[in-house]
DNA sequence: CCATGCATAAACACCC
DNA sequence: CGGGTGTTTATGCATG
């Protein structure tokens, strides 16, 4: 059952936006460091008896469901989260509305000193009369000064303290991500945006409210004291924060600002004392603001009227008066929001509201650029449609990539403002991971079947495999990611790369731990499906050995499977064409193979194999027809989804690649591209050359099965010996026919 | 809706 | 007897 569990959350949770990784989800990327944390702590092979395994089940699953999630982020969680962390266009609107507000109080400002400067010089001339007057005004003025000089001190304090806590709070999402959203405030899309570095337009309108109801004095003690009684009070009261919205009292102004330190964090709030109901009523109340704040700011824009006027209602900074028309607003506006202290200190604190937001913009923009750069994207497109411009897409990508292991991904985190790249804290996940490794690959849960990535395996399974796996050798190596192979392929896989193709149930075991830290988790559930997979298919041949029982593989049957998916099912040869479509993707998938069958050459997989099929690939797809690689290289990503394709179905290699693959795992796509050659390979193989035979390697101890000979002759060992480069497509299908042919008469 | 492929879980048998 | 290895069956999901 939990098995299940767990293979839900990995296969639904997905489709991951692709490429967003590092920088964006930062919650995400926290949540995912620390499950990999957990898993990297937990001990790791998962050689050790099958009950032991099962007894740390328990915690194995929820890590592992931990890792999964992340990697299957589904476009639209993408979005979502983009959304939140980045701006959305509400909280950009509200920002430049924002910025209009702050402009024209300036600019109503200066009209009123203007008007009072002329006033008073009026006055002054009328006065040089009197001279009493002027005295008097004198007076006024000087004393209006001082108090402003000591308000404008006051709030400086003020602004100072916010900013802390602004970098607080800025420095906690970095480190600590998102706590996630926070129950009640993940909810308000507006907030989610201003907390990180500035205010949420209910802060403002706290702060607001503190600097208009509270007298400059009563503000500063509210502030401090309130901010200190308030959390250390412990606990009910917490009342501070909650008044807001009822209250301009000085004491809920005071509480907000520490609150505001902490506001986006409900558990902040809780902490303060607040009760759940209390924040959900302030929470209802800042989303009405917000929506008069939207509304009113369309009204204005639409009426034309005046920024600080919408919706009846005065939109100075904390004020909110109901004004039954513009008129009523113009006198409101004019008696109670004049040059004075009070106007001044909000205008102040607006300003700064504002470059604590441009600063988050700005910040924001930056992230988003690099996240865009990251996935190659253009600015439009987060999450992508489906396959063709990803296709396209990818193909490209495929083609400017270097072919060699290390995908593009570099730019990963770059973004200074990102907060945290989640990449960072996986130190064992190699560069290429980046940003993308994990999460993002979640793609889909499609698997690569063996119809689509391993098939062509025929020639040189190994080194089809190799090319998909290859480029992700070290990603799969270290990251608890699901590969998105099937068993079968696996198993296959290990027992290719082994010298001897053939391996004990141990070996495959151990391989299994070895290459891919997925299964150093998991050990009861997949050795379990590893045996399963030996027992079941017909081309895992189980020979008795001196040692005892090995594993060796059928490669006739093998492919027989394979062909019988890929010819029966019409919809690869479908799929061919689709993808044919673009024709710049086909040209990019046959680039992709050749960057592959570079790739392959690099690190491979199979370091320990030996088998050097890795060539054999490349051949066949080279010498293959060009036409057969275009139309199978279907996009599909393979690499995307570990999850998919393990627990998923094979087809959706095919099917469709999520978009984000693309930029999210490089190799990928080149995978992809390799699947289907391969897939088109085996064909185009089997009628290729026969390979000058490799020479049999190594003997392998006698696998005194009847397959032994013929294996060992044919397949097995020559592969490992033979330069990868030559064989593979040719040897493969000799040994396929000889295969066959010995398999049948095993048979 | 059905067929297929795959993963997973579990029961069972056999052997060391 | 316990553990490892194999086999088999059942179930559920995803895809075509």
């Amino acid at each position: 059952m939990r098995g299940y569990t767990m293979d839900l959350h990995i296969h639904k949770p997905l489709p991951p936006p692709p490429p967003l990784f590092s920088p964006m989800p930062s919650f995400l990327a926290g949540a995912l460091q620390a499950a990999r944390q957990l898993l990297l702590q937990q001990p790791g092979s998962g050689l050790k008896s099958p009950k032991s395994q099962d007894k740390q089940r328990p915690l194995q699953v929820p890590v592992s469901v931990a890792m999964m999630s992340p990697q299957v982020i589904t476009p639209q969680q993408m979005q979502q989260i983009l959304q939140q962390q980045v701006l959305s266009p509400q909280q950009l609107q509200a920002l430049l509305q924002q910025q209009q507000a702050v402009m024209l109080q300036q600019q109503h400002l200066q009209e009123f000193y203007k008007k009072q400067q002329e006033q008073l010089h009026l006055q002054l001339l009328q006065q040089q009369h009197p001279g009493k007057q002027a005295k008097e005004q004198q007076q006024q003025q000087q004393q209006l000064a001082a108090q402003q000089l000591v308000f404008q001190q006051q709030l400086l304090q003020m602004q100072q303290l916010q900013q802390q806590q602004h970098l607080l709070n800025m420095q906690r999402q970095g480190l600590l991500s998102l706590p996630g959203p926070a129950p009640g405030q993940a909810a308000l899309p507006g907030q989610t945006l201003p907390q990180p570095a500035g205010l949420s337009p209910a802060e403002l309108q706290q702060l607001w409210k503190d600097v208009t109801g509270g007298g400059g004095h009563a503000m500063e003690d509210n502030g401090i004291k309130h901010s200190n009684s308030g959390t250390g009070g412990g606990g009910g009261g917490g009342g501070g924060g909650l008044d807001l919205s009822t209250n301009n009292s000085s004491s809920t102004t005071s509480s907000s600002n520490p609150a505001k330190a902490s506001p986006p964090i409900s558990h902040h709030s809780i902490a303060n004392g607040q009760s759940p109901a209390l924040n959900h009523r302030r929470e209802r109340e800042r989303e009405r603001e917000r929506e008069r704040e939207r509304e009113s700011s369309q009204h204005e824009e639409s009426g034309g009227t005046h920024p600080l006027y919408g919706h009846g209602v005065c939109k100075w900074p904390g004020c909110e008066n109901i004004c039954e028309d513009f008129g009523q607003f113009l006198k409101h506006l004019n008696s109670e929001h004049a040059l004075d202290d009070r106007s001044t200190a909000q205008c102040r604190v607006q300003m700064q509201v504002v470059q604590q937001l441009e600063i988050q913009l700005s910040k924001e923009r930056e992230r988003l650029q690099a996240m865009m750069a990251h996935l190659h994207m253009r600015p439009s497109e987060p999450k992508s449609s489906p396959k063709p411009l990803n296709l396209v897409s990818s193909v490209t990508m495929s083609k400017n990539l270097p072919s060699a292991s290390p995908p593009n991904l570099p730019q990963t985190p770059t973004t200074p403002t990102a907060p945290v790249t989640p990449m960072a804290a996986m130190p064992q996940v190699p560069s290429i991971l980046g940003g993308a490794n994990v999460p993002s690959m979640g793609a889909l849960r499609r698997r690569h079947s063996d119809k689509y990535s391993m098939p062509l395996s025929s020639g040189g399974d190994t080194v089809f495999i190799f090319p998909e796996i290859a480029p992700n050798y070290e990603f799969y190596k270290n990251a608890d990611v699901r590969p998105p192979f099937t068993y079968a392929t696996l198993i296959r896989q290990a027992i290719m790369d082994s010298a001897d193709m053939q391996l004990t149930l141990n070996e495959i075991y151990s391989w299994f731990t070895r290459t891919f830290a997925y299964f150093r988790r998991n050990a009861a559930t997949w050795k379990n499906a590893v045996r399963h997979n030996l027992s079941l298919h017909k081309c895992f041949v189980r020979v008795e050995n001196v040692k005892g029982a090995v594993w060796t593989v059928d490669e006739m049957e093998y492919q027989k499977r394979r062909s019988q998916k890929i010819t029966g099912s019409p919809s690869l040869v479908k799929n061919l064409p689709s993808s044919l479509g673009y024709g710049s993707a086909l040209n990019a998938s046959l680039q992709a193979a050749l960057a592959e069958t570079s790739l392959l050459g690099t690190p491979g997989f199979m370091n320990s194999g030996s088998n050097g099929p890795m060539g054999g690939s490349c051949h066949g797809l080279l010498g293959g027809d060009p036409s057969i690689l275009t139309g199978l290289s279907p996009p599909g990503l393979l690499g995307g989804s570990p999850h998919g394709m393990l627990g998923g179905s094979p087809h959706g290699l095919l099917g469709g690649s999520p978009p984000g693959m693309l930029s999210g795992s490089p190799p990928n796509l080149l995978h992809s591209a390799h699947d289907g050659f391969n897939g088109s390979l085996d064909h185009l193989d089997t009628n290729g050359h026969g390979s000058p035979g490799y020479s049999p390697p190594v003997h392998m101890l006698p696998i005194h099965v009847k397959e032994e000979p013929l294996n060992m002759d044919e397949d097995d060992c020559p592969m490992s010996l033979v330069t990868t480069a030559n064989h593979s497509p040719e040897l493969d299908d000799d040994r396929e026919l000889e295969e066959g042919n010995l398999s049948e008469d095993l048979e």
